[in-house]
DNA sequence: TAACTTGAGTGGGATAAAGTGGTAAATTAT
DNA sequence: ATAATTTACCACTTTATCCCACTCAAGTTA
């Protein structure tokens, strides 16, 4: 399972290690794809072919799916860990997620998100403040 | 599969490198084609076989599958690809398109979309405006 | 407690491949 | 037959990939 917080650093040929503890989940090849409010979501490539499946099988025709594909197929990108445990992040995801040098990535169970620095604090910040609410809102649910 | 996006430059030639990871999958020959929201599509010679089949046999009675069998069907060209990776452009095509120097390449799983740069992009900027109806059929797919 | 060992994280350089531009040959058309 | 357009081939430049090396921190052993 993919859990825990972790910061590292960008080269300057947008290379940045995997958290250690991620490897063996994650295997040797890895799927990065944008994810929601500005980060980048990392797949082990088994999950993501499933994922893409279902994707790939959405009607073309229509222009809802059409769309839905082209944002998530094409911003998807298979990537390799080298032999230090590495990857390369693709410029235009890197500059989707506005990382500059420093980023966190955060194991969430099946995925890892990758996030800027300030942007993931920034977002902390604002969820703990939120998160008697937020606590609130998923008992009613009955998911806690 | 086919994922990711690249850009790359049309020479005065109209030729255009295809992006390397996008070759083994394609082969020696593809069919480029009109798509649909002024972009092309490019499958592997030997899937649009398939495709084609498909469309053919959509009844020819009815107008809108005429129509779209004429705007699909006769606007293909099977071309190979040269000894330094890269395709010609039919003229028609890229004046369909509004490729004028630099076009985007977009792997959409079992297609590449060809498009003009600036199309592109605000194609894209629209798209992500809708992040929260994508977040949903996410969820449906079980990827977060 | 000090030295040694191990592994993770980071940086840089060499080599290979990708991308692009151009020239020569061949085919077609006039 | 000659001009023009197209196809194939060659060459250069840039970019990416691979490999090696260093540093630092944590843990282990003497």
């Amino acid at each position: 399972m993919l859990i825990g917080e972790y910061k590292h650093t960008l080269d300057e040929k947008k290379r940045i290690s995997i958290p250690s503890k991620f490897r063996t989940v994650l295997g040797k090849k890895v799927v990065i794809t944008k994810g929601l409010d500005n980060c980048l979501s990392m797949y082990p490539l088994k999950d993501w072919n499933k994922i893409a499946m279902q994707l790939g099988e959405l009607s073309f025709t229509q222009s809802d799916a059409r769309n839905f594909n082209r944002f998530l197929l094409a911003s998807a990108h298979e990537v390799s860990i080298d032999s230090a445990g590495r990857i390369l992040i693709p410029d235009n995801l890197c500059s989707f997620a506005n990382i500059k040098s420093k980023a966190v990535f955060a194991g969430i169970y099946n995925r890892v998100e990758i996030w800027d620095e300030t942007a993931w604090e920034e977002f902390n910040e604002k969820v703990s403040k939120n998160a008697d609410q937020i606590a609130e809102k998923l008992g009613e649910i009955g998911a806690i």
